[in-house]
DNA sequence: CTGTTAGCGCTTTCAA
DNA sequence: TTGAAAGCGCTAACAG
């Protein structure tokens, strides 16, 4: 049932009903009535790929992630998908770990004509990310804290975050702090290590730097470097990760040293992820803000949209302490 | 760059550009040979809105879920995306908690011509899928057990999983189970019930209809059934459930109650979502092998694409049990 | 073996 | 205020 259908049975022509979906001005109520009329009728389905093929707009957005079973990124697909429907659009959903997916994710986002796309995740891989500017795609990058022609960036403010969780870890009577961060080389993970030394110096505890570990924002590497945290002379009191996961890594780290959290060590993450507080200790963590970070980049997105070559913007979104149980008054104090 | 302007330098028409990108077996090796150079060089891009809007087809299956928010959902888009990327297709997603997203996402489906889709989670609502019918779009239902002209089922088997767990729990010297289901009125809920029910008769254990409650498949439910359970005068040793996110919200219900698990219960739940053996302590459950289940969609969804007037087959994964720590021997027996 | 051409459904000039 | 028509890129039927 098409837009020529619907003109016969109005007596119009397709133009008209164009007109009269698109809501132009110019048609007369009186024959936009009888069109809206044999609209709903026979319940018209419009063909978006028509339109797609003679302007190359397609309504869709892609979105780019390393790993859909990261709760966090589910977490944000869900905030995205939902904003995108209250504005008409779909979303092109790609998962890209390696390299060579990556490649294919950016292929995809090009045939199917995207509107734009959100990157999320592992390090900007410029190379492969490139033929996104070449076609002029608006592109938001998550954290990379750079702007270009055609890419707004939203960033997460991690430092009022780090603030907060080491201020908190102090009123408790934490001096020795760990942290495992993220994996080594990306950007995010150098912000999130800075904003845990940046509030170090804030509250005037001490950096200590052998207990810091490196993690891959994932269960296993948390549980590694916290079995090699405690290897320490003098292991910390508290661990501040740069994840959820790495923290539900370190946690069971923990147990199957026979360490109970937090008890005989404190632990904060970051995310906030889906059942982090149904976690057993339900966990202390450094909250990202996923509908605000998706609504910031649904604004990027359509503000791009008018003019691809001007510069983009920049997003931040806070990220906050929850405090939960993970975390408490330190046992023994280390003399 | 389109075939047109790839036939241009390859001093051919765009139909043969055409006949070589689809591997038409007219074209003499040479002028093949020279097209496929010109399509390297230029990095040449498909569009398939233009298949799309010609033949009503668009390499594009839906996916149809209630929460993107549970990891059994997520991790089945993610087994589903994969598969879908090795034979050239794209996913589109839409999640669909209300009647009215529902609806919504009908139409998404229908707009975008997808070739057929997958609907998953609650129950049929047979009204609002009608379009897809209508439209002749292939369908596959998750545990739905019944199949139609162009609807074919991927039923989980729950009964070897839920039987594999009571003899489990039974060897473990547990005699009073108690059960925590899903949703009323779902068919996936009677369907596991069942598979309980019939794995005590099985094994000789005594179903305890006072021990038997309802959850809502999330979190809460299994909290609040499990608080119910403990008010009775003969609580249960053991308690299974509907899914893993009951189980967790039972897990976290006992543990308010100042009860250990698995020292004072055992808890089995089902799904085998990401982090479930991450949890404290880790989660004995019944596996879903979504890896299966998205082969299961695929093929059905290909099969079903020969000929939509055809009724659809029925696919069958099995569950089964994985034995960590959340169950254990019976502590103590009440005589 | 290769080229010409029609037409999928839509929107937007341009003409009336 | 409305209609006619072009054209987006692709593929298959048909012609050569």
């Amino acid at each position: 049932m098409n837009m020529r259908a619907i003109a016969l049975r109005a007596g119009v022509s397709s133009a008209t009903v164009s007109r009269v979906i698109n809501g132009s001005p110019l048609v007369k109520e009186r024959t936009a009535a009888r069109v809206r009329e044999v609209l709903s009728e026979v319940n018209y389905i419009p063909n978006p790929s028509a339109t797609t093929l003679k302007y190359g707009r397609s309504k869709t957005y892609g979105l780019i992630i390393p790993d859909i079973s990261n709760p966090f990124y589910s977490g944000f697909l869900g905030e995205f998908e939902e904003l995108l429907l209250e504005v008409d659009h779909d979303v092109l959903f790609t998962s890209a770990q390696t390299t060579e997916k990556l490649v294919k994710a950016v292929r995809r986002m090009l045939m199917r004509q995207v509107d734009g796309a959100v990157f999320m995740g592992s390090e900007f891989e410029t190379r492969e990310i490139e033929p996104l500017f070449l076609h002029k795609i608006p592109l938001v990058t998550i954290d990379r804290r750079s702007v270009q022609a055609g890419c707004s960036d939203v960033a997460i403010d991690f430092e009022l975050g780090y603030l907060q969780a080491v201020q908190h870890l102090q009123e408790l009577g934490h001096k020795r702090l760990g942290y495992i961060g993220g994996t080594e080389g990306l950007r995010t993970s150098r912000i999130r290590q800075h904003a845990f030394e940046a509030a170090l110096t804030k509250t005037g505890l001490r950096l200590h730097e052998n207990l810091m570990r490196i993690g891959d924002y994932r269960v296993p590497g948390g549980e590694a470097a916290v079995r090699s945290l405690m290897e320490e002379k003098a292991p910390p009191t508290a661990i501040l990760t740069a994840n959820d996961l790495t923290a539900f890594g370190a946690i069971r780290g923990l147990h199957s040293l026979g360490l109970s959290v937090p008890k005989d060590m404190s632990v904060v993450g970051v995310d906030d992820v889906f059942l982090s507080e149904v976690m057993q200790p339900p966990l202390t963590t450094i909250r990202i803000p996923r509908r605000r970070m998706a609504e910031a980049c649904v604004q990027a997105l359509h503000q791009m949209k008018e003019n691809v070559d001007r510069r983009g913007s920049r997003f931040s979104v806070a990220a906050q302490l929850i405090v939960r149980e993970s975390t408490a008054r330190v046992f023994k104090q280390k003399p």
